[in-house]
DNA sequence: AGAATAGTTCAACATACGTTGAATTATATT
DNA sequence: AATATAATTCAACGTATGTTGAACTATTCT
């Protein structure tokens, strides 16, 4: 289906999405939680198996994996039948959003020359408006 | 001194690693330095412009630029005609680098379901193979 | 040469954050 | 009921980081 609403390519992002974007990169920026993320991502997502792989204490995974949860990138479940072991998931709404609010910040369609209002142009060119 | 030469190729390039990847977020996951970013790809890309617009101090924008110069997302240049302008602009092979690198790493098709090694599951199988 | 302008670097501070080990909770087994 | 297991929370620590004001550089103008 075709989209017909404007063209909003070149407008300034939304400042919440800004605000959004920052929170999910700040909780993706530390590398053991990218690493984490990554397991997860590829199935492993039993606390203790995301230790043994690793080497992190237990108690470092809660917390690297308690931030991932606070800002909605992962999800967490007790087992059904044993509830002493938890599994981690990826929020699949949250990686949706996320794809598609980096891609909108980073795309390199939005990159626009430089405004000519300051520097030694700008100041010639407001002497030439003025004379 | 910081050098003022456009420096296009400056990137080291193990690009495709999680490393890279944490070292580009990190630096991206400052809220006041993701919207520099946003003011700079959008063409607001001198030092005393970007600090009207964001109302911060020129030694502050000065240091946020120097974080993302440092991990190769900008590029600054003085001004040919008078050298105590410096433009700030996005590093086009860069962006690129990191769109590619973000995209790999966080495209739902990596997505796998968890593996049934840890948990109740993998103990009953295991018992299930052993008697 | 000396003053002025645009940016940068430095020093200092407060806060945020990752890490660790111990204590605690939640759930299951005996 | 008591013990064991998986995970979380707590307290403490050191380091990293954003912010500020002052000093400094680089460059231009008079």
């Amino acid at each position: 289906m075709l989209n017909y609403s404007p063209d909003q390519e070149n407008l300034p992002l939304p400042a919440a999405n800004l605000q959004t974007l920052a929170r999910w990169l700040k909780a993706l920026s530390e590398p053991k939680r990218l690493l984490l993320l990554d397991r997860i991502i590829q199935g492993v997502q039993c606390n203790c198996e995301l230790g043994d792989e690793l080497d992190m204490a237990p108690n470092l995974i809660s917390h690297h994996m308690s931030v991932l949860r606070e800002v909605g990138l992962v999800n967490a479940e007790r087992d059904p039948f044993d509830g002493r072991w938890v599994y981690y998931s990826i929020n699949r709404t949250a990686l949706d959003q996320l794809n598609a609010v980096f891609g909108d910040f980073f795309t390199p369609e939005r990159i626009q020359p430089r405004r000519l209002t300051c520097g030694p142009q700008a100041i010639a060119s407001n002497q030439t408006r003025n004379t």
